[in-house]
DNA sequence: GTGCGGGGCGCG
DNA sequence: AAAGCGCGCCCCGCAC
C-alpha cells in the first residue's frame, strides 16, 4: 500500500516570537493559539525541486486544496507539527505520513545525539545545501519585505530538500512496518478519537487543592513550617534537625562533578531511614514527614491542569503524542507534558470499592455511543525471557496458565501458596519472576522487599534469589550466554553472529525484524563492557569513550533490553494486524494496546483483539502468549 | 531569566 | 563475579 503512494515533502513557517513559540509551549496549544499564523510553505513532489508558497490564509488553502492528499504520503521533519497544522488548521488529511526526524531514532539519533535536521544531515553526508537559520522573530507574514520573504523562502526550501534526502536514506533501511507504524503513531496525534472529560478533570482539581491546602495550613499552624521549606530538601532538613531528629543519608551516585559521590538526605518514600521517621515516637516528626511525601508527589496535580488546559485547546479531545523508537529498545514514549503512559494505576479500596487512586484514567473516555477496550498481554517480558532461555519446566507453566508467581513462592516457602490465602508470599514470588530474572542480586532484592514492608534479612533474601538461580539455572545461562556473545562480536568492528533470530554485529544487536538496538562505542572498560547510553550521548568529544561517562552493561541487562524490544515488536505487531482489520489503537503503553469502538461492536472487536495479540509469532512460535481484555466507558473502566 | 543536572516519582 | 532495565515530567538548587 505505502509503495503507490506519493512522498511529498512539507515544511511550515509559522510566526513566532518571544513569548509564543514552542520553546514555550507545547504543539497543540501553539497551533490551535489565536497567534497562530502560516507564513508560507514549501512542497516538494516527487522529482520536482521544492517550491515556496506563500500569501494570505486562503491563497496558502487553495495551493494546498490542488494536492491529491487522499494518494499522497507527507514527508517532513517532525511531522506532528506539519501534520497538525495541514490537518487541524488547513482540514487536508493525507493518507500518511513519513516523519524524518522519529524514523532518524533507531539507526541514527544513539550516534548523533541529535534529532535535528542538521545532525541528520551532516551524519548522511548529504549534500551541503546551507544551514543558515533565518530568524525571523516576532515578524508576521505582511512585516516582511519581498526580499525577506524570498530568502525565507529559500531557507524552507532547503530544509524540505533536506528532509526528503534523509527520507530516500530511512526508506532503505526501515522495513514498511516500521515505516506504516511512524504513520500509525502520528495519527494516534492528528486524529484524537477518545475524550477528556472536564467536568470530571475540575471536580478532582478542586478536591485535591483542597486536601493539600488542608493539610499545607495544619502544618503552617502547628509548626510554623511552609510549602516551600516541605519542598525544599536542605530546608526541611533544618526542621527536623531543629526538633533534634538525627538526619538520614544515604551514598549520592558518582557524577562528573563529583566522582566520588557524596551523600544526601534519604528523603525519599522509599528510603528505610525516612520510613522510620513516619513511625518516629514524636507525633510532630510523623507530621511533617506524611506532609513532605504529599508534597513530593505532584504527578496527579500537574498532569491534571495539563489535561485540562488540552481539554480546552482541543475542544475536548486527546491527541495522544507518542515518540516512536522513544527508547533505544524500540519502545515509544510519551511527550507533551501529558505522557500517557505512566498515568496512576487504578486502585481500589478491597471493601467500599471506592476509587483511592488512578482519577486521571477515568478522565479518558470514550465519545457517546463508543467504548474503551483495553487489552494486556501477561507478563509478556518473563515468558519471553524464559523461552530465550529454553526454560522449558517455566513455559510449559506459562503455557497452561499456571499461577507461576504461587508455584515459586511454594518453593521458597515450602508450603502449597496460593493467589487466595497468601498475598505477601505470593507477592515474593511475583518479584522473583519479574525482577531476578535480569540478573538482580540479594542486595537490590533484600531493599526492595524491605521497601515493600515485607520484613527479611540479608540470610533471606540470598537464600531466595540463589533458589532463583538454580530452579531455572538456564536463566543464568543465558546472562553468560548473551555477555560471551557480546564481548566477542559486539565490540569488534568486523563482528557478525546469528544466534536465536538474533544476529550479534559491531555495536548493535539485530532484531528479527531487522531493527537494531544499538550499543554505541561498546567496548571493554575497568568493569566489563560500557556503552554511550543515551544519557551519555551529550557527552561525546569525538574522543571515544571515557569509562565514568559510559553505561555498564552485562548479560542481565542485554537479556532485559532483548526481552523489551521483542515484546515490543510482537505488541506492534499486533497492532499492525488489527490495523489492517480496521481496529486501531488509540493508545500504547508497552504491552497493552487501548482501542475506541462502537459499543454495539465491543465483543467482536474484543475476540478479534485476543484472536490478534495470541497469534503464534513466526521467529519464536513456542512463546506461550495470553492476553487480559476489558472494556469501559472510560480508560480507567477498562483497567 | 534560562539551562542543566540530580533527586524523586509515576508507569511498563 | 552475576550487578534488574526502559522511559518523561516536576521540582529544586545552582551556574551562567
Amino acid at each position: 500500500m505505502q509503495q503507490e503512494l506519493i512522498d511529498i515533502g512539507l515544511d511550515f513557517e509559522t510566526y513566532y516570537d518571544a513569548d509564543y513559540s514552542l520553546k514555550k509551549m507545547e504543539n497543540a496549544q501553539y497551533v490551535m493559539d489565536g497567534r497562530f499564523e502560516s507564513m508560507g510553505f514549501s512542497l516538494k513532489l516527487p522529482g520536482q525541486k521544492a517550491v515556496w508558497i506563500t500569501g494570505d490564509y486562503e491563497h496558502q488553502k487553495r495551493a494546498l486544496a490542488a494536492i491529491p492528499w487522499q494518494r499522497v504520503r507527507v514527508v517532513s521533519h517532525n511531522a506532528r507539527f506539519d501534520g497538525s497544522i495541514l490537518e487541524w488548521r488547513f482540514g487536508f488529511k493525507p493518507a500518511a505520513y513519513l516523519c524524518t526526524m522519529v524514523g532518524s531514532r533507531p539507526h541514527y539519533v544513539p550516534l548523533t545525539g541529535s534529532a535535528s535536521l542538521d545532525s541528520i544531515s551532516q551524519h548522511l553526508k548529504l549534500q551541503a545545501k546551507g544551514t543558515a537559520v533565518y530568524k525571523m522573530v516576532g515578524k508576521h507574514r505582511t512585516d516582511l519585505s519581498k526580499l525577506e520573504t524570498e530568502e525565507y523562502g529559500a531557507y524552507c526550501v532547503v530544509d524540505t530538500e533536506n528532509a526528503c534526502d534523509i527520507a530516500a536514506s530511512l526508506i532503505q533501511i526501515l522495513p514498511l512496518e516500521e515505516q506504516e507504524l511512524i504513520d500509525l503513531t502520528l495519527k494516534k496525534y492528528l486524529r484524537p478519537r477518545l475524550k477528556l472529560d472536564g467536568h470530571k478533570l475540575m471536580a478532582r482539581i478542586t478536591a485535591l487543592d483542597h486536601e493539600r491546602g488542608a493539610m499545607l495550613q495544619q502544618i503552617l499552624t502547628r509548626y510554623g513550617v511552609d510549602e516551600a521549606t516541605l519542598r525544599s530538601r536542605p530546608k526541611f532538613a533544618d526542621v527536623l534537625t531543629k526538633r533534634g531528629v538525627s538526619l538520614p543519608m544515604k551514598p549520592t551516585k558518582p557524577t562528573k562533578k563529583n566522582p566520588l559521590g557524596g551523600q544526601t538526605y534519604a528523603f525519599a518514600k522509599d528510603d528505610m531511614g525516612f520510613k522510620e521517621l513516619l513511625i518516629h515516637p514524636d507525633p510532630a516528626v510523623r507530621e511533617l514527614c506524611n506532609a513532605k511525601l504529599t508534597m513530593s508527589s505532584s504527578l496527579e496535580q500537574s498532569r491534571l491542569r495539563r489535561l485540562l488546559d488540552l481539554h480546552n485547546t482541543m475542544n475536548g479531545f486527546l491527541p495522544v503524542p507518542m515518540v516512536y523508537y522513544g527508547a533505544h529498545t524500540g519502545r515509544f514514549s510519551g511527550d507533551e507534558a501529558i505522557n500517557l503512559q505512566n498515568l496512576p494505576r487504578v486502585e481500589r479500596d478491597k471493601q467500599t470499592k471506592e476509587i483511592r487512586k488512578g482519577h486521571l484514567r477515568f478522565a479518558l473516555t470514550a465519545q457517546p455511543g463508543y467504548s474503551v477496550i483495553a487489552a494486556d498481554f501477561s507478563n509478556i517480558e518473563a515468558r519471553i525471557v524464559a523461552t530465550l532461555a529454553r526454560q522449558t519446566d517455566l513455559v510449559t507453566g506459562f503455557r497452561n496458565s499456571e499461577d507461576i508467581y504461587s508455584k515459586f513462592a511454594t518453593s521458597v516457602y515450602g508450603y502449597p501458596v496460593n493467589k487466595k490465602d497468601h498475598e505477601t508470599e505470593r507477592f515474593v514470588g511475583k518479584t522473583c519472576i519479574l525482577g531476578l530474572g535480569y540478573g538482580m542480586g540479594w542486595r537490590k532484592f533484600l531493599l526492595k522487599m524491605l521497601q515493600s514492608g515485607i520484613a527479611m534479612d540479608e540470610k533471606e533474601a540470598k537464600r531466595i534469589v540463589y533458589l532463583y538461580r538454580n530452579t531455572y539455572s538456564c536463566i543464568p545461562d543465558l546472562w553468560k550466554a548473551l555477555d560471551q556473545l557480546a564481548a566477542k562480536f559486539l565490540i569488534d568492528p568486523q563482528g557478525m553472529y546469528e544466534w536465536r533470530n538474533l544476529i550479534f554485529a559491531s555495536e548493535r544487536i539485530i532484531l528479527p525484524n531487522g531493527m537494531p538496538i544499538q550499543y554505541p562505542d561498546i567496548a571493554n572498560g575497568p568493569q566489563g563492557l560500557y556503552f554511550r547510553s543515551r544519557k551519555y550521548r551529550a557527552l561525546d568529544d569525538g574522543e571515544g569513550l571515557n569509562w565514568e561517562d559510559g553505561a555498564r552493561i552485562w548479560g542481565g541487562g542485554f537479556c532485559e533490553n532483548i526481552a523489551q524490544a521483542l515484546a515490543r515488536i510482537i505488541a506492534t505487531r499486533a497492532e499492525l494486524r488489527l490495523h489492517r482489520l480496521g481496529l486501531d489503537a488509540v493508545l500504547q503503553a508497552h504491552d497493552e494496546l487501548v482501542f475506541h469502538v462502537p459499543t454495539e461492536t465491543v465483543d467482536i472487536c474484543k475476540r478479534a483483539i485476543e484472536f490478534e495479540m495470541i497469534r503464534p509469532v513466526d521467529w519464536m512460535p513456542e512463546l506461550p502468549i495470553a492476553v487480559e481484555i476489558k472494556h469501559g466507558p472510560s480508560y480507567g473502566d477498562a483497567k
